[in-house]
DNA sequence: GCTGTATGCAGAT
DNA sequence: TCTGCCTACAGCG
C-alpha cells in the first residue's frame, strides 16, 4: 500500500532493524546485482523517505540506495535466518537475526549525491516531513489551470500523497476534484495541507488509511468488513456507487489521467464562485 | 490456468 | 494521451 505514509514506515522499520548494523546485501534476482554488492558488508547508517522515495546509507560509501516501490512493490521484514530466495526476490538485507525482503518495486538503484539531490530536489513538500514547506505547493497551485485532482497526485506539487489521499482529501473539505487550482483559497489550501499532516502522521502510526470521522461512521451492522488493502474506513475511494456516509449520494468514480478518481457529486458540488467564468 | 485489477511513474507520441 | 513495466491476488471457468 504504497503511499507516502508507507515509505516513512518503511524507513522506519528498516533503520530500527538494521541500522547500525552490518548487513549483508544481495539481489537473488539478479536485476540489483552490482547495487547490492557496493553495499554488502557494509554497516547501514540509515534510511529515510522523501514522498514516496526511499533513501538507504550505509557508512564508508557516498552513495544511497533508492528504492521506489511504485504501484505493487513491497518489503517483507522476518526475523531470524532468511529463507532461501523464492521468485523474483530483488534486494535481500540480512542480519543473523532479521531480514528484508524487496520484490516488485519500480525502482531499486544506487544514486550518487548528485543524484539524489536532484531527484529529491524535483519533488514538492512532504507532509509527512518536518521540513516541508507547504508554501511552495500553494505557489503551484495557486496559478493553475489543472483539476485539483490532477495537482494533489502531481509529486512535484506535493510529495507522497497518493490516489486515497487525495481522494480523501478532497473530499473532507468538500472540494470538487475538477476545480481548477487557481480557484482555491490559500485559506482552503492550509486547510488541506494540514488534514494531509495529520491524516498521514496518524496512518504512519497504524499503517492504514483512516479518514472518516466518528459521527460518520456508518452502523457496524450494516458495514461488510472492509478487507481493502489501505485497511482503514475511506469516504469515497473505491467506494464508487454506494451511499456517501455523510449525505447519501451515491459515490461516483471516472478515470482521470489513467487513474481512478472517486468523489460524492453532492458533498464535493462546485460552489458558483469557484466556477470559471468560461464554464 | 486465465483475466482483471491495483495505493505509480517514466518515456514515447 | 498512450503504453510499458514490476507482482500478487481475487474471481472466474
Amino acid at each position: 500500500m504504497p503511499e507516502g505514509h508507507t515509505l516513512h514506515r518503511l524507513a522506519r522499520d528498516l533503520g530500527a532493524a538494521f541500522g547500525g548494523q552490518q548487513v549483508t546485501s544481495t539481489s537473488p534476482q539478479g536485476r540489483f546485482a552490482l547495487g547490492a554488492a557496493l553495499v554488502d558488508g557494509r554497516v547501514l547508517h540509515g534510511a529515510e523517505a522523501y514522498g514516496k522515495h526511499l533513501f538507504v546509507s550505509f557508512d564508508g560509501v557516498a552513495q544511497v540506495v533508492h528504492v521506489h516501490l511504485g504501484l505493487y512493490g513491497s518489503f517483507i521484514f522476518g526475523d531470524g535466518e532468511a529463507p532461501a530466495p523464492a521468485g523474483a526476490l530483488r534486494w535481500r538485507l540480512a542480519t543473523r537475526a532479521k531480514y528484508a525482503d524487496l520484490r516488485g518495486a519500480t525502482a531499486c538503484d544506487v544514486l550518487d549525491p548528485p543524484e539524489a539531490d536532484r531527484l529529491r530536489s524535483r519533488l514538492g513538500p512532504d507532509p509527512l516531513r518536518t521540513d516541508a514547506e507547504p508554501e511552495r505547493a500553494w505557489s503551484r497551485i495557486r496559478g493553475s489551470r489543472a483539476p485539483l485532482a490532477t495537482l494533489l497526485m502531481d509529486q512535484s506539487v506535493l510529495a507522497g500523497v497518493g490516489n486515497v489521499y487525495r481522494a480523501e482529501v478532497l473530499f473532507r473539505h468538500r472540494v470538487d476534484p475538477f476545480m481548477q487550482g487557481r480557484f482555491l483559497k490559500r485559506a482552503q489550501w492550509y486547510a488541506m495541507w494540514a488534514d494531509l499532516v495529520a491524516l498521514m502522521a496518524e496512518g504512519f502510526v497504524t499503517g492504514q488509511i483512516d479518514t472518516v470521522q466518528p459521527e460518520h461512521e456508518p452502523e457496524a451492522m450494516d458495514r461488510p468488513p472492509r478487507e481493502d488493502a489501505h485497511g482503514g474506513e475511506v469516504y469515497v475511494y473505491r467506494r464508487s456507487a454506494q451511499p456517501c456516509f455523510v449525505c447519501g449520494t451515491l459515490v461516483r468514480t471516472r478515470e482521470h489521467a489513467g487513474r481512478n478518481l472517486f468523489w460524492c457529486p453532492r458533498c464535493q458540488r462546485r460552489s458558483r464562485r469557484q466556477t470559471p467564468q468560461n464554464g
